[in-house]
RNA sequence: GACCCUAUCAUCUAACGGUUAGGAUACGGCCCUCUCAAGGCCGGUACACGGGUUCAAAUCCCGUUAGGGUCGCCA
């Protein structure tokens, strides 16, 4: 390429190669210390593959004394949407993952390879494109879509390898004159990496979570700069890794047949390449296949969802880590009251598999282990946080009832392994709080009477008046059960569980039919969690009001 | 179509040439028990298939099949 050329191209000028390495000089780090990114592009959409790959990047740094930083990838104007940066940003935030650089939720930079947004990097980028066209590394492309289109066409129906390479790269061979004609003539243009890849030559790529790869080299001559003057994914890559002194690229697996392509773009700037992880993305079962979680079909690939159903972020966060590295869970039981953060992620135990299926069954087994070791004040904060986005009516009640709703989230909580779990999720919530509450508690006596069938309603009387007779709110639980007792010995129910399993007719029922009548009078359920606890919270005056039937 | 990757219980996975193929979740049973949940104990279920190599294969090699991915001025 003439000079001539190249300043038809890049007409303003650019720094150089040389002043952009001064000001973005290598990371001082010490030995063994990673540097990895999360680079999301700001599409409005925060896929939760978004946060495993960010959790799994930040962790690996971290652990090893380096640095996490985010970068967005805006080099698609098109995709481009407002308050995506704030999404991503909070989305991170809120589990825990923190950047040591990048650009916060107002889209402002911090950190010294500043700015971390692709779109404010693109004379960065022309810089570079330019030593490459200065060293006959690339060329401009004079090819309209529709050209392309048409040729990959005729690739297909000729069953050539699509692409723009080989005899199929007309503008490779342009001369000078026919450029400088173009340019003149105002000719939409872009550039275009020369390859010099034989698609014949494999390439063993060391892969740390793959394996070795033996992949085809790139013959391709790829779009390094679009029309409009920005990069593509690729070439802006190989800048910002190398600038910003990423060591580790982790990433989709789908960039693996890219690799051959980033390792000759890297050779080509006089660059060392970056180690690579690949890891295969989340998937989802379907019709007995498999399939990437997908944005528009499965509302849990967006990370919003786990916030309207009320996941606890820890729970989410260590579900992840589970699947990241399966020997989390051995972790876990060995360090129970450890930071999940604290647990050291591994390359090589991640899964080579193909992509493992996001489990409910067990994100909800985790969740319910997570909050079960929560105080009652903590689950109280975290529903009236979770509330106040999602269900205000909700949140007025909780505001309202602290202590009240704290005493009963405290029911069977922390008592060790035996502690209750029967909350996944903030939203359960609201649900079994209704009987605690007279405006909630909307079941009529006809459907406490259908709960309790075949008991006669005389009968129901009869246990509910002598009990609530008796019924002190000072009584300790054994007191409270020895009047139960009393009152099913008096009527005819069996007050010891073997001899009622041995003879169940010579009974009316056993003793817990007689809990059953408090317990469904009280509460309007036959589960419930310890009914005397329920009893203690609700207060004798309340207790009393439900027995009279 | 070409190329690449992958293949162990329902699910996530352990195993790195020699194990009764281990764990967790889910499921079933029993115990505990005022119901439920929890907890305790027990249980069933897996090396995709076919060839090799080897004294020995889930593990190494080849093929088949199946699944996933890539082949854009999207990332």
């Amino acid at each position: 390429m003439t000079p001539e050329i190249i300043n038809l191209i890049f007409p303003n000028p650019l720094p150089t190669p040389a002043e952009i390495e001064a000001k973005y000089p290598a990371r001082q780090l010490p030995d063994g210390a990673k540097v990895t990114r999360v680079a999301p592009s700001p599409t409005g959409f925060m896929h939760i593959g978004g946060i495993y790959a960010a959790l799994l990047s930040e962790r690996v740094a971290h652990q090893s004394g380096g640095k996490f930083y985010l970068r967005i990838e805006d080099t698609d104007q098109k995709r481009k949407v407002d308050g995506a940066v704030e999404l991503i940003s909070n989305s991170l935030g809120r589990y825990g993952i923190h950047a040591d650089e990048g650009v916060d939720k107002d889209g402002h930079d911090f950190g010294p390879y500043a700015p971390y947004t692709q779109s404010q990097r693109k004379e960065i980028y022309q810089a570079y494109a330019k030593s490459l066209l200065e060293k006959g590394m690339a060329y401009p492309c004079f090819c309209a879509a529709e050209d392309l289109d048409i040729m990959r066409k005729i690739q297909e129906k000729t069953s050539v390898r699509p692409g723009y390479y080989g005899k199929y790269a007309k503008c490779r061979n342009l001369t000078d004159e026919q450029v400088l004609e173009n340019l003149r003539a105002g000719k939409p243009f872009v550039l275009r990496f020369k390859s010099m890849g034989d698609n014949n030559k494999r390439l063993i790529v060391k892969d740390l979570i793959k394996g070795d790869l033996a992949l085809p080299e790139n013959d391709i001559d790829v779009i390094i700069m679009k029309g409009d003057g920005l990069p593509t994914y690729h070439f802006a890559h190989a800048v910002d890794d190398h600038l910003m002194g990423t060591t580790h690229v982790t990433r989709g697996d789908e960039w693996i047949s890219s690799v051959p392509l980033h390792i000759q773009l890297f050779v080509a700037l006089g660059w060392k390449a970056p180690k690579y992880a690949h890891f295969a993305p989340l998937q989802k079962s379907e019709n007995g296949n498999k399939r990437k979680l997908s944005k528009r079909h499965d509302p849990e690939a967006n990370i919003m969802y786990f916030w309207e159903k009320g996941y606890p972020e820890n729970a989410l966060i260590e579900y992840l880590l589970n699947l990241i590295n399966a020997s989390f869970e051995d972790w876990r039981r060995n360090n129970p009251d450890k930071n999940a953060f604290d647990f050291p992620v591994n390359f090589n135990k991640i899964s080579n598999a193909a992509g493992a299926l996001f489990d409910f069954v067990k994100l909800n087994s985790i969740s319910k282990e997570v909050i079960a070791k929560m105080s009652a004040e903590q689950v109280f904060e975290s529903v009236l946080k979770w509330a106040t986005e999602y269900n205000t009516p909700f949140a007025e009640r909780l505001k309202n009832n602290r202590d009240y709703v704290i005493q009963i989230l405290n029911i069977e909580r922390n008592i060790g392994k035996k502690s209750r779990k029967d909350l996944t999720k903030w939203e359960d919530v609201e649900g079994d709080l209704t009987y605690f509450f007279d405006d909630l508690f909307t079941t009529t006596k006809t459907e406490k009477l259908a709960i309790l069938a075949p008991l006669s309603e005389s009968d129901i009387r009869t246990i509910a008046q002598e009990f609530s007779a008796v019924y002190q709110p000072t009584e300790d639980k054994d007191t409270w059960f020895a009047h139960i007792k009393e009152i099913a010995e008096k009527h005819g129910f069996a007050t010891d569980m073997k001899a009622y399993k041995e003879n169940p007719t010579a009974f009316k029922g056993n003793v817990s039919d007689v809990a059953k009548v408090l317990r469904v009078l009280i509460t309007g359920r036959d589960k419930t969690p310890d009914l005397y606890q329920i009893m203690q919270i609700l207060g004798v005056d309340k207790v009393k009001a439900r027995l009279s039937v």
